[in-house]
DNA sequence: ATGTTTATGTTATAACATAACAGAAAGTGC
DNA sequence: GCACTTTCTGTTATGTTATAACATAAACAT
């Protein structure tokens, strides 16, 4: 249960947002960068929704607990969580979601479920780009992949989360 | 040198306009739908262009040439050439080019240069999201398969396109 | 010719994002 | 500790991207 590659089956979610917050707070140690509170709370939001938010949304939950009420302070924190790792920006929605590996070698993949919105990270390496890069000669030093489709419980109607 | 498909290379450029926007007519007419003067005049724009434009960018053309001045004029144009498969929108840029293989089965890649801006088509699959997604069960309608980095003549300085 | 569908024009506003500068707090060297 | 530097936060203002909603007009079908 504590294994959830594939991000559609339930975990033990107050488990994950315990330990991915550990997690990064070493890191933070460990690489000599601050986790203030707005960076941390903006993370633990983010976990705790285990959703994919938009900058606004999570702007709208930091202002409700007094953390700062215009947009550069959650697209600052959103910035920094995104540098470090710890959090993805999920082109396709404008939205950021918490990496399910923090820490661990990243590019991730992302599928996104356009009824329930959930969306879940698998890995990837820098996908079917990295052959006709390598032929175009171009460098590529970060991907962006992103399916949407529909999520096992929301093709069997009726059963939307 | 009318076959390009990295992108990167020179080609000639009059000739894959005309061509792109002859296949376009005969796949509109093909399949029932219009093909009217903004449509064809926004499709024209980016073919020219030969690079990705942002929809306020195509729409200042559109009203230099009195085919329209606001907004939802260029998004539906876009829209509508985006949803024939005549153009791409690439995520990252939230831009949209025209389509290097009109009319040809499709799920592009596209590599884009972080210096020059220059976007480049590439053949995909469903990529390595296939695998996973099957695994995960999750349906894959569409991708978004997305590299940025460093053309080849970007890659030795000084000689930026 | 009449009704239906499809496309365009326009107003207004929503949603997403950042530049620029002032002030506060944390870390550094002495 | 104190001066200095760097980093982070607060705020104003604005820029950029995108769409809802409704009115008008053009194309198409019978």
């Amino acid at each position: 249960m504590l294994s959830d590659p594939l991000g559609f089956a339930p975990h033990d979610h107050a488990h994950c947002v315990q330990s991915a917050l550990a997690e990064a707070v070493r890191l933070c140690a460990e690489r000599g960068v601050q986790m203030t509170p707005v960076r941390r709370r903006t993370f633990e939001i983010l976990l705790e929704e285990h959703t994919a938010m938009g900058a606004y949304d999570v702007l709208a939950r930091l202002d409700a607990e007094g953390l700062g009420s215009k947009p550069p302070v959650a697209y600052r924190a959103l910035a920094f969580l995104v540098d470090q790792g710890f959090v993805h920006r999920i082109e396709r929605l404008n939205a950021f979601i918490a990496c399910a590996h923090p820490g661990a070698d990243h590019n991730p993949a992302f599928m996104i479920c356009r009824t329930c919105g959930t969306v879940a990270e698998a890995a990837a390496g820098h996908g079917p780009l990295g052959a006709s890069a390598a032929l175009a000669g171009f460098q590529i030093e970060q991907t962006v992949i992103e399916a949407e489709g529909l999520c096992p419980l929301c093709q069997t109607p009726g059963t939307s989360p």
